[in-house]
RNA sequence: GCAGCCUUAGCUCAGUUGGUUAGAGCGCUAGAUUGUGGAUCUAGAGGUCCUCCGUUCAAUCCGGAGAGGCUGUACCA
């Protein structure tokens, strides 16, 4: 280092302040958006025990290798998963979602576990890839699953209990769907077309076009057509590589995806017509054919649960059903802007995901709702109805002497059940107001040496305040005002207050 | 991952043809108006001008690289 340093040397001298911030695709929640969170959680966890699910809490690491990767065509292996090296080498990695630390606790549990087992779980999964709106690296599902059960039931079950789920959350009937779709029946079409499924480059093109059928929602027949064929380019000029079938295929695709889903059984036909006699969409059809069966029995209608062959649902693991909860409502957010919510959870029937573990195959299904999006759905629509905590007291401190009796006031007030806090710091009248004020306070108690004189507290309404002083525009006339206050005695506080409340 | 645009105070943004001490509004903190949230007045705090490297006597400004943000797209277990 020179003897004069530069001024760029002087002035990295002079401080090193960290800067405060959330990381990148991460964020704090608090207040009304936390209370949310915590209601709709509690509310779907309600659900799922009416159901007899059993709750079960993970960690929130992982070894690497047991979370394993399910997609056979990623060429970027190990992305999307924040993972470290524990001291004695071994790598373990942050859940990315509920299911796969289930697969791992039944592998690990299985000889003293109920079978089937049927647990529900919540808690925050990380993905490390591009956040964007609404969407972050950290959130929140809520799953349930049913392990050891190879029949239908269990899948219908899952699917009219996400039904129950949302209209338990307030939603109304038509305001979601839940689309069901089988694995089984897309694969019996690929085969339809001719596809060979021992051929090498099979698993890739079957990706691209479960990939190409996923977009129908979004992007319409003609960009899926594109999809299956040469390849799309979007507006933005990037060229997305389509699946090279001959125009035959494209055109069988199509029609799969082009079903009208409104009627159960219309849509099972339809379906059936176009997997002709292969042996596994004949399966995935029964498959389907039990469900709706249930589904009718059970009063449940084709305005909840939906046949829908654009389903995919991801790519990795399912074998069997997938299905889709989808919000089919819109709303106007904050700027005015048309939003449409989509997916909020799905699920689908995985049988070999315990079989990495154990060696043996153990059917399971099950369902995660994604509980941010739900939360920002219902907000827009008026229901983000979570219960409001109670009435907020702030005592003020007028004199810190009487701090001790100050304290038992407020603790008197807490016996009496009330929500009451004394104001912790230091400042004066004004800015114990405005701390008031900001917490969102409906009460001020205050006892200055006028009322400790009288043997009284002033009780002041902060909400009535604040409504008489919109009426107000002079300082004098403001001074003059009562500012909604009154004073009672002391010993008839916390039932003046609870008179108040009430 | 790919493409385009962007980055100066907590927020929204000015500004410097490269030159001593970088500004505004709002917000925040405190004081005044008898001991009361609004209004008014006064004062204050708050800045690595995204980061690093280079060019220069001198860089917030010019050049290069990188990071972060936004939008679209891809992926989404």
């Amino acid at each position: 280092m020179s003897e004069q340093p530069s001024r760029r040397q002087a002035k990295k001298q002079k401080k090193f302040k960290p800067k405060a911030r959330t990381p990148r695709g991460l964020r704090d929640m608090a207040g009304d958006e936390l209370r949310l969170q915590n209601h709709m959680i509690a509310t779907i966890a309600q659900v799922y025990e009416s159901y007899g699910f059993g709750e079960l809490d993970t960690s929130a690491f992982e070894y690497a290798d047991a979370l394993g990767k399910f997609l056979p065509d990623d060429d970027r292996p190990n992305e999307g998963v924040f993972s470290l090296e524990d001291d004695d080498g071994q790598w373990m990695s942050l859940r990315y979602d509920l299911t796969a630390p289930l697969a791992r606790y039944v592998a690990e549990h299985y000889d003293r576990l109920p079978k089937p087992l049927r647990r529900f779980q919540f808690g925050p999964v990380w993905r490390n890839e591009k956040p964007g709106p609404g969407r972050y690296r950290q959130f929140m599902q809520i799953d349930a699953d049913t392990v050891g059960a190879a029949n239908q039931a269990a899948d219908a079950e899952i699917c009219m209990m996400a039904a129950d789920c949302m209209e338990a959350l307030g939603l109304e009937r038509g305001d979601y769907v839940v689309r069901i779709n089988n694995r089984k029946i897309m694969d019996g079409l690929l085969i339809a077309i001719g596809l060979d499924p021992e051929a090498e480059e099979y698993e890739t093109t079957r990706l691209t076009i479960l990939r190409a059928m996923d977009k129908f929602d979004r992007l319409g027949l003609d960009a899926v057509k594109a999809l299956l064929g040469e390849g799309r380019k979007d507006e933005s000029g990037d060229f997305t590589k389509g699946a090279h079938l001959t125009p035959a295929q494209i055109d069988k695709v199509a029609q799969m995806v082009s079903i009208e889903a409104n009627d159960r059984s219309h849509a099972l036909d339809a379906m059936a017509e176009l997997v002709g006699g292969t042996e596994i969409g004949q399966q995935g059809l029964a498959e389907l054919r039990d469900m709706a069966e249930l589904f009718t029995t059970l009063g449940y209608g084709e305005d909840r649960l939906a046949i829908d062959p654009s389903i995919v649902r991801g790519l990795g693991y399912y074998t069997g059903p997938v299905y889709e909860i989808e919000l089919t409502f819109e709303a106007r957010d904050e700027t005015g802007e048309l939003a449409r919510f989509g997916s909020v959870g799905g699920g689908g029937r995985y049988d070999d995901l315990v079989k990495r573990f154990k060696g043996i195959e153990i059917p399971a299904t099950g369902i995660s709702i994604g509980v941010s999006r739900l939360a920002a759905a219902l907000t827009l629509l008026g229901k983000a109805g979570a219960a409001e905590p109670a009435d907020l007291i702030v005592v003020t401190v007028m004199d810190k002497e009487t701090r001790p009796e100050l304290m038992a006031l407020v603790r008197d007030l807490r016996q009496q059940g009330l929500r009451a806090e004394l104001y912790m710091g230091d400042s004066a009248m004004k800015a114990q107001l405005r701390y008031a004020d900001a917490r969102g306070a409906r009460f001020v108690v205050i006892e200055g040496e006028d009322e400790r004189a009288a043997g009284e507290v002033t009780i002041k309404d902060l909400q009535l305040g604040k409504e008489k002083s919109a009426e107000i525009n002079d300082n004098a006339e403001w001074r003059a005002s009562e500012h909604a206050q009154q004073q009672v005695p002391k010993g008839d506080l916390a039932s003046k207050l609870i008179e108040l409340t009430s």
